[in-house]
RNA sequence: UGGGCUAUCGCCAAGCGGUAAGGCACAGGACUUUGACUUCUGCAUUCGUUGGUUCGAAUCCAACUAGCCCAGCCA
């Protein structure tokens, strides 16, 4: 084991964080496997931050060759819900990931948790209390000043344990009762003034029913779930540091053999977006966006459904890196990761989203020539398509400027340009409508510099797409850009949401996507990449999403 | 103002007493049948501040400063 450990750390070098030593030192010590989990709690979608523990997690298990739990949280019954937990194993499993044996549930330890809080009453470390919620503030204490001990305090273990059985079985009303561990109201670290670890709730839960009417609290469910388990390292985010003393003490304190220790490292927060599951759910309930799984939200299934992929998202959580640093990853780091993986992946064809009309004068009426062009010049396995070519087709608007700035490349009067897989062209007249606007744009093609013919009489400077006029597919494209903005009116940070988030336009797209399924990716030339909706996208009305536009360094001055 | 944590390039982030890795972003050059990709080059004499220890400090010590978290019968 050591070797691996001493292999694992040459391998890592210098791109190790502070958990790998923690870990490294831990299997030189007692333990000799790692043992980590995934523990959300079934009340939403999961999303990249999510992401980024779930890759912590799984893949510093792979890394040290331990295990890795899907365990569920489900200790709040009035929260949870049996919808989460199946689109949260879907989206684990979707990102690459395998838990070790079944997936897990808090809640299948309901009985070993009341085992646990009646040992503690007999040893008199936990009381009944029968303060309300407002009282027990006031007993509390403030951040300054230490709490007063609860007059229930110092009840019988007799009493306690009568009492106690008396909430189980639903004797008394919520509210009425809490079991509290007996530790020291006046603790600086207001987590250790006698936390409640049990309370009332008459609910039903989405998988123990109705057996029970008293939960227990996270704070001693959590320790013991990790104990229970034989989790040798408990991640979790840094809000919950203050809670590690009692973590500490719940698991000392249980009985239990198991020694999880638990390691805290900051959660992700990223430019352009919102992550806080209240502000995402507003978005969704206020109808701003459309559903859980818009593509525009930073949740898996909207991640998913506007076409990232989970090796995407993986090098991205790698990239990010770990520490407890607070941080705002910038968006386009995210943007990096998905046009590094689609570059060599997708197939690129041509698509004309706001299409001028190019009449090729010279071009016999009626002929059709079918083009051979590479479906990925990086990736020659990806093979070749046939694209039919003849004398009406449509390129972009903006790769036309009657009145050209300088350095520009593409088409103009009098100049000549690559049309991609065809012919080169040139310019030689302009048809405009009564208000000036252009209709159509005629050139002339020169038959020697087809394509492939090993034409080497002269060089253009650009290379359009285009799509055959009679042949083209008419589709949907959603464009999509940043969900949120920053709000220069809100120096808190509060983001507003992009108007400019989702513009639909009609595009004119090269037939050979015409069968194209939901999910199927491709590059639009020189333009970016898209995506096929899986919920929107019909045979015959296809809807593209686009992922990630391509990089630009042409800016038209 | 009690306790806990954090502070290294525009954004992440290595660094663990021997003289500032890497990625993204950005800028410029080459290449190019995608102004993409690829490739080359540039990008912190300086590590929140101020002192101290040391031959030597981002790394040790002290004092400041700033930011984040905690007063749910949420997780």
């Amino acid at each position: 084991m050591s070797e691996d450990i001493k292999e694992v750390s040459e391998e890592l070098g210098s791109t190790g964080n502070f958990i790998h030593s923690y870990i490294q030192e831990d299997l030189k010590g007692k333990l000799n496997k790692l043992y980590t989990r995934f523990p959300p709690e079934p009340n939403g979608y999961l999303h990249i931050g999510h992401a980024k523990s779930i890759c912590l997690n799984f893949g510093l298990a792979k890394l040290y060759g331990g295990k890795c739990n899907l365990r569920f949280d489900d200790t709040n019954p009035t929260k949870e819900d049996n919808e989460y937990v199946e689109a949260i194993e879907e989206d684990v499993k979707w990102l690459g990931f395998n838990w070790e044996g079944d997936v897990r549930f808090a809640s299948s330890y309901f009985d070993t948790f009341y085992d646990v809080a009646v040992k503690l009453i007999k040893e008199g470390k936990a009381f009944v209390c029968d303060l309300t919620a407002e009282e027990m503030k006031q007993y509390r204490g403030t951040l300054s000043e230490p709490g007063k001990n609860s007059p229930y305090r110092d009840r019988s273990v007799e009493e306690n344990l009568d009492l106690f059985e008396r909430m189980k079985n639903g004797e008394f009303e919520d509210g009425s009762h809490t079991l509290r561990a007996k530790i020291d109201m006046a603790s600086p670290n207001i987590n250790m003034r006698d936390p409640v670890i049990y309370r009332i709730a008459h609910a039903s839960h989405h998988r123990t029913g109705n057996k029970w009417c008293i939960y227990p609290m996270y704070d001693f469910a959590h320790p013991l779930e990790d104990a229970i388990e034989g989790i040798t390292h408990s991640i979790c985010t840094m809000e919950f540091e203050d809670h590690r003393p009692l973590y500490d003490w719940v698991v000392a304190n249980s009985g239990l053999k198991a020694k999880p220790r638990q390691i805290e490292f900051a959660r992700l927060g990223m430019t352009n977006t919102v992550m806080s599951k209240r502000k995402l759910r507003a978005l969704v309930e206020n109808g701003l966006v459309d559903g859980w799984d818009d593509p525009r939200m930073p949740t898996i299934s909207g991640l998913r459904r506007r076409g990232y992929t989970p090796e995407a998202i993986r090098t991205f959580c790698e990239k990010i890196g770990v520490s407890k640093a607070n941080s705002r990853v910038d968006s386009s780091l995210l943007d990096y990761c998905i046009r590094d993986d689609l570059k060599a992946k997708a197939k690129v064809v041509m698509a004309v989203l706001d299409p001028v009309k190019v009449i090729i004068d010279n071009y016999p009426e009626g002929q059709v020539e079918f083009m051979e062009i590479e479906n990925n010049p990086e990736n020659p396995d990806l093979g070749t398509r046939s694209v039919p070519f003849s004398k009406e087709i449509y390129i972009e608007r903006e790769d036309f400027m009657e009145v050209p700035v300088k350095k520009f490349f593409r088409l103009a009067p009098l100049k000549e340009v690559r049309l991609k897989g065809a012919y080169f062209v040139t310019c030689v007249g302009i048809d405009k409508d009564g208000d000036g606007n252009i209709t159509a744009i005629h050139c002339t093609y020169d038959p020697e510099t087809r394509s492939g013919s090993g034409f080497e009489g002269r060089k253009v400077k650009g290379t359009l797409h285009w799509v055959n006029a009679d042949t083209a597919v008419k589709a949907e494209a959603r464009l999509y850009d940043y969900m949120m903005l920053d709000n220069p009116d809100d120096p808190d940070g509060e983001m507003i949401m992009n108007p400019d988030s989702l513009v639909v336009k009609e595009c004119l797209i090269e037939p050979s996507v015409k069968d194209a399924k939901g999910g199927d990716k491709f590059q639009f030339m020189r333009n970016g990449y898209y995506c096929v909706d899986t919920k929107d996208s019909k045979e015959g009305a296809l809807v593209f999403n686009r992922i990630v536009p391509l990089k630009s360094s042409f800016k038209a001055k």
